[in-house]
DNA sequence: TTAAACCATTACGTAACGTCAATGTCAACT
DNA sequence: AGTTGACATTGACGTTACGTAATGGTTTAA
């Protein structure tokens, strides 16, 4: 079957300048030119622009498509399983969004409440999604920390990136938790500062902080005995010793 | 809780530049300007930012979404319905994608065969529903495929309030049509009054009116059975009717 | 205190087309 | 035979939604 420009357009769903485009940049040529000057296209251009057309849904620049499709050793059949992983993949994310504007209207009605991270749940983040194409299945086998570290992360629904803040941030906390609760002023400097990074690491997972909320929590550290016991690893009364700090943080 | 331009854009997985941009357009400015300059957001962003997330992922123009946002009769909570209805279409459209890709598959080993408006399906931007898919693709090609989106893009957020403005109109237009009809001169001063009613009318779903279009869609009813159907269901001839006052209002 | 990390503005660059404008071609009516 | 209207061509400039410096001030960590 043979198509002129704007008959191939209308199969495909495509504007003829975007065909005159993809002429231009060598992506996609006519079989023939016909004596007239029209644009004649094949059967090979047909399922070429279809090719096209898949890798272009899934984001990949028209440059890079046409390197793909001019690569030697491009093979159509492994071409076509990639693109179906990566449109379930699609899929999965779509369906996040999804689940995210169910959660909104849930929380705008009051039903349930949502952490700032979680709103922002489903969208196609870049960076995360370069790191997944590009090194995929082999980097997760040479770094198992990464792997249990965006597991974590996933629990938590944090990037990758701001789940390592946030470790950095607890390793500082603990760190000047520890000192100050050995030089023993609550009212110290020091003390004062673990206060403040306590805050910061709140304001991970807390949308609005209140002085009387933070107060709250450090009273929590007393008096549930998980996570007295997760401070006193620290060493022994540092709950209580945060909880004093704090009082006096927030007077 | 309050975020630097920074904090924010890792939240939300987007470019510090991007947000930079929505200020500039005044489609997101920051709740204050701290001493040193920087932009502080605060809650109030951080939900408007999702809203304007969700918008963006189902293709609507920043514009756009500036203006929707605007309207003093933005529904939020219908806003986010439409999102998910859009949300579902999406994936529906993509599942076709899919089964698209699975039968290229097969038809690559020779298993299938595949024609060649087969290959194209799930490409395009699809009406949900499987009548309207039909007619709205008609639509497409006559009319041009943007007065289609943007006139679904704006049924799908319309207020309560619109939407009972809009059923008057529609009962206003009707009536006026059927006496108009009755009396049987498309050039008379009703059936010219019932040309103005559906200019309005059909402003509720347009963003630009022209004299062209409302003559084509005014032929459109006359061509298409679905809006003969609606159309004679008033009075039989009753399009074609219409399509001549049309075009002697136009004129 | 000195580097690293963030913030700002200004301004030019870009991808993937949309949208004229000017002109040529072709099939179909009148 | 002439006109109309749909469809084709090649420029060439416009648009959207940012990316990417360049340049310089500010805050934080070592």
């Amino acid at each position: 079957m043979e198509y002129t420009i704007n008959k191939l357009a209308k199969l495909a769903g495509i504007s003829t300048r975007t065909l005159r485009y993809y002429d231009e940049l060598g992506l996609l040529s006519p079989a023939r030119i016909s004596s007239n000057g029209y644009r004649i296209y094949g059967q090979k251009e047909v399922d070429r622009l279809q090719q096209i057309l898949f890798y272009r849904e899934l984001g990949v620049p028209l440059q890079k498509i046409k390197n793909i499709l001019a690569a030697e050793d491009f093979d159509a059949q492994a071409a076509l399983e990639s693109h179906l992983s990566a449109l379930l993949a699609k899929r999965k994310q779509l369906d996040l969004l999804i689940a995210n504007v169910e959660k909104t209207i849930k929380a705008a009605r009051g039903e349930v409440i949502m952490s700032d991270q979680e709103k922002f749940k489903g969208f196609l983040q870049k960076l995360v999604d370069d790191n997944e194409r590009q090194y995929g299945k082999e980097a997760r086998a040479k770094y198992g920390d990464e792997s249990v570290d965006s597991s974590n992360a996933k629990v938590l629904n944090m990037s990758k990136e701001q789940y390592s803040e946030l470790e950095k941030l607890t390793a500082e906390l603990n760190e000047t938790l520890k000192v100050a609760f050995e030089q023993g002023d609550p009212a110290s400097e020091l003390a004062q500062k673990a206060c403040e990074l306590h805050k910061k690491w709140l304001c991970f997972f807390w949308n609005e902080y209140s002085k009387e909320a933070h107060i709250g929590v450090t009273q929590m550290y007393v008096d549930d005995p998980r996570f007295t016991a997760y401070y006193d690893k620290i060493a022994v009364g540092c709950a209580a010793f945060l909880r004093d700090a704090v009082k006096i943080y927030c007077k």
